[in-house]
DNA sequence: GTCATCATGTAAGCCGTTACATGATTGC
DNA sequence: GCAATCATGTAACGGCTTACATGATGAC
């Protein structure tokens, strides 16, 4: 996952590791923060595989770039476009590879592993999927609809199972609560998807694409 | 965590590791998922502690237990009440020790560290959170507000960048419709524990408590 | 007697963290 | 020259996972 939100951010501009980690705690901050003892590491071994590598250019690369419509994005450039001056040699910024651009790709399309940050995984593919086209972007969104339709019935389940065992006063009013409570954001995020969903669809055929 | 939700099961009745497997991933399934690779190590570690402890009786214990209330309780229950003739050697059940009540209090009372999975610490709070006394059970609760109520006030900041940002035509409409998303839900939870703190304190009230 | 299931554990590995070590640049 | 901050890394550790090793019991 760090890998993904390294070659989403790198797809928009060249950025060194200091710089990198400000953004990711920035802009993703509330789905990922990062540590510097998992961020560059991350960096060395991206760069074995060769999905992305230092851009050279001791004082010249990422000036001049236009607005980049992200988020905090015109700040950082703004950041990185001034002390430029520098050496060149102490920082060492990163682009990414073409071998980076297909990573990415099988990355956003991987379908995570079901666990805890399900969601997290979800919302940082969502942040980056505007790299896609637009059935790819589809896939996603119906894949992330499928895991929601499962939660939402494990969670009728449960509470089914919970109106069969808790006659009389209730038994543990918390659990049960917390279930209900767990149902219905499953339903509302459910509902919101599929409005993604309507959403996309409606692009599509603004654009004349039939698919 | 997990030692947290050990203490919170064996606080209910014995259990062996298997069961305990079972159970947590039966009732607190959806929210806490374990492997034996990490509960035996955590039993293990919690006996070295004192906070748990082997039940010797060879095959007597825990016999005709009455309702526990939980949900599924009774079906583990019968699974555990029927094969009890075993010869009493190869499955390990423990008791919570009174080191473990004290263990189980401070861990429901500590903060989470901050982070991806203060979600899943509150779930398993609540889901605890009934053999702890109002006044505890109302700090739990306040906590959580707390936490939300920031992360509230982070979402809606989030989205004033962006209405400053993003002129004209969406620069990136994905990672605003997730957090416009992810703000609402906020405010959701936010009501959803106000709710639980009123009746917490109305529960107080009824039994004439007035801290 | 053999298969499914119950039951306990260990080992290796993943993915992240905090804490530490180090040094360059800039502002004052 | 000194402090703040920028910048890159390493080391140790944490907590959990998968996969593996092992064996008892019960059903048939």
């Amino acid at each position: 996952m760090l890998e993904l939100a390294i070659l989403g951010l790198l797809k928009e501009l060249p950025l060194h590791g200091y710089e990198l980690k400000k953004r990711l705690n920035d802009t993703l901050g509330h789905v990922w923060g990062v540590s510097y003892g998992s961020l560059y590491p991350a960096l060395a071994r991206l760069e074995r595989m060769g999905a992305i590598e230092v851009v050279d250019p001791p004082a010249a690369a990422p000036v001049a770039m236009p607005a980049t419509g992200s988020i905090a994005g015109e700040a950082a450039a703004a950041r990185l476009r001034r002390p430029l001056r520098r050496s060149g040699r102490t920082r060492k910024a990163y682009r990414i590879a073409t071998a980076g651009q297909t990573l990415f790709h099988e990355l956003l399309r991987a379908d995570p592993a079901p666990g805890a940050d399900e969601n997290r995984a979800f919302a940082l593919k969502l942040a980056f999927c505007r790299h896609l086209e637009p059935p790819a972007r589809l896939e996603i969104l119906q894949r992330r609809r499928h895991q929601l339709a499962e939660k939402l019935a494990r969670g009728r389940q449960a509470l089914a199972a919970f109106a069969r065992a808790g006659r009389g006063p209730d038994p543990d009013r918390y659990t049960r609560a917390l279930i209900e409570h767990e149902t219905t954001t499953a339903e509302r995020d459910l509902e919101w998807v599929d409005s993604l969903i309507a959403a996309e669809r409606g692009e599509e055929i603004l654009q004349g694409r039939t698919t």
